[in-house]
DNA sequence: TTAAATTTTTAGACAAGACTAAAAATAAAT
DNA sequence: ATTTATTTTTAGTCTTGTCTAAAAATTTAA
């Protein structure tokens, strides 16, 4: 039975990671066994794994300390978990306080690609049902202003900093539509069925834009 | 580490399911270890423990059978999987051909209710995205008349009663070879790397239809 | 109806994860 | 600064799933 060292330690690599925001402070055995409810002997022998994959920085009795390739790891398993949350309460449902469980499952799922497909068709959210920030594919956490205009609601305002494509067709085609850098506009419809939406730019008509366009078309909220 | 029966002998159940549905008939150890890619010896050391959960009937050297309970199991991992296939395609735009080896991994989340609610945010899929049935949450497949040629097996007769597309180019393609609603035939062949079949109209040359004709076609069996 | 070939099972080994109990290291307290 | 308490690790077991090689049963052929 082969498991991955990725979601073996994954857990641990979890619970660490929250401990660990403020980073240079190792966290304790026990604390890390606490949280994700094992035993400490269970937790050392995974910390020593982890530890020779280069996962954590482990010295025995010193604690433990994500490395930057293991921050890399807790960061896209948290990012899985997180859209797997938003897809549960979003799409199936669920309510925000019985989808950690299933989260942990399809978790384990092992593909990246699914993962960021699932990202695009749950609309690039940012929050969780929990409230907490969805790390995006490079694994920073969106402290970015920018965001698909897709992931725009109702009655937010806008200003376009940016495209997705760069292709002088897609280009010209925003130009056609007035739409380019700087431009700020209010959304005013989202259809939920295919997610094309209409949007008004300052002083002008309305605007119907289809979802891969919004997809494309990178804002800021103002 | 606790691992569910239910998905322990996961591979063999299904395994099993489609070997058997031509009821009665033991399937042998080899053929089970060929399908799931295991070896014989791994192969009968799940089915001795699914003998004792009483899922399969098994007396050594005999082969084995499914139990009634085991039959039920078996449908259920087969509802996941094609549920999630389903989704896979629609919602996150995989190809089907893709989607196998991640259904398989979705599949081993242990949730019924997570697979009811997909269901139903897919609006009650009747066939997965090769054209095989979907069973209902009561473990029944659908025994409608109408069903995708390609969910058809070797040796059934059929008689097409329908199109799924109405695209005049893709009725010409049936025309042009002497498909119509009403006509008879025979499946003689499926290729399982790609889904293609060869059929036989009564009294015509045999014809190779590709997966996406199949899928298309709407047939009864007769 | 034996002998040969094939299939299936058993026996034994390995790896991975997890646990308990006991030992070792570190931290706290008198 | 020792002793006591706490934390952490090690050692040793268990369980599950897997495999190979050898033995046993069944089938097929001569």
């Amino acid at each position: 039975m082969k498991a991955h060292a990725d979601q073996v330690g994954g857990k641990v690599l979890k619970g660490d990671l929250q401990d660990l925001t403020k980073k240079g402070i190792p966290v304790s055995t026990n604390d890390l066994a606490e949280e994700i409810s094992a035993s400490a002997a269970s937790v050392t022998d995974m910390i020593k794994k982890l530890n020779e994959k280069k996962y954590v920085d482990y010295q025995r009795y010193q604690g433990t300390l994500l490395t930057l390739e293991g921050g890399r790891l807790a960061t896209k398993l948290v990012r899985r978990h997180r859209l797997w949350e938003c897809f549960l309460v979003e799409k199936l449902g669920y309510g925000w306080e019985e989808v950690h469980e299933l989260a942990e499952q399809l978790e384990h799922v092992q593909s990246e690609d699914l993962v960021d497909r699932l990202e695009e068709f749950l609309d690039f959210p940012r929050f969780d049902p929990h409230g907490d920030l969805i790390p995006d594919r490079t694994g920073r956490f969106t402290l970015r202003t920018q965001q698909p205009l897709s992931s725009m609601s109702i009655d937010d305002r806008a200003e376009v900093v940016g495209v997705a494509i760069h292709d002088s067709q897609f280009l010209k085609f925003l130009g056609d539509m007035n739409i380019e850098i700087g431009i700020q506009f209010k959304i005013l419809e989202k259809f939920d069925y295919d997610g094309s939406m209409r949007i008004v730019i300052d002083g002008s008509q309305p605007t119907l834009i289809s979802p891969v366009i919004a997809k494309n078309i990178h804002v800021k909220k103002i």
